[in-house]
DNA sequence: GCCAACGTTGGC
DNA sequence: GCCAACGTTGGC
């Protein structure tokens, strides 16, 4: 089986105000490490589904129009987030040492700006997009699984090509 | 600014 | 192990 077939897809929210996707265009290598995140579920997918050639949906949140702005492309699989070791960080965790990392992180890579963002508006109004874990009241995980129908979808309302293909 | 929904914490 | 209290997220 090829890696096309088992790509699977994500989306990743951010704070604009905090890291946006113009940050992550301008970042060294057009590449950021996905530090910070302290939720046990979404650590769990950094540490164990998410691959290196997965997409990424780049979602802006909390702005009077939240909306998906970019694609990426997972470049790093899951590795410790050392952050969680530096008592200087922000996300310093005492509890995190090297034997057990507690936290986990993955590189992505920005790949194609969207024709125009998709914004909440439009993803309600459209059948698949509807669906998205994105558009559930209350889901606040910053790493969500995309289906590979909802994937195309965005791709097919921002008239581009498939960048990871 | 409001507030619903959620995850985490900590007392018991 | 339960659950109330709390802090945070994030749409509106």
């Amino acid at each position: 089986m090829t890696k096309t077939n088992t790509r699977r897809y994500w989306l990743m929210k951010s704070e604009p105000a905090a890291f946006s996707w113009e940050d992550l265009k301008s970042a060294k290598n057009r590449t950021t490490c996905w530090d910070g995140v302290r939720n046990y579920q979404a650590k769990n997918l950094m540490r164990d589904e998410i691959k290196a050639g997965d997409g990424v949906l780049f979602y802006h949140s909390n702005i009077p129009s939240p909306a998906i702005v970019g694609i990426a492309e997972v470049v790093r699989e899951g590795y410790p987030d050392d952050t969680a070791m530096d008592p200087a960080s922000r996300y310093h965790d005492p509890r995190a040492t090297r034997d057990n990392p507690v936290w986990y992180m993955v590189d992505i890579r920005a790949k194609a700006d969207l024709s125009s963002p998709i914004t909440r508006n439009d993803m309600r109004r459209h059948p698949v997009l509807s669906q998205m874990d994105v558009m559930k009241k209350g889901n606040r995980l910053s790493v969500q699984p995309v289906t590979k129908p909802q994937w195309q979808a965005v791709l097919a309302l921002a008239t581009i090509q498939d960048p990871l293909v």
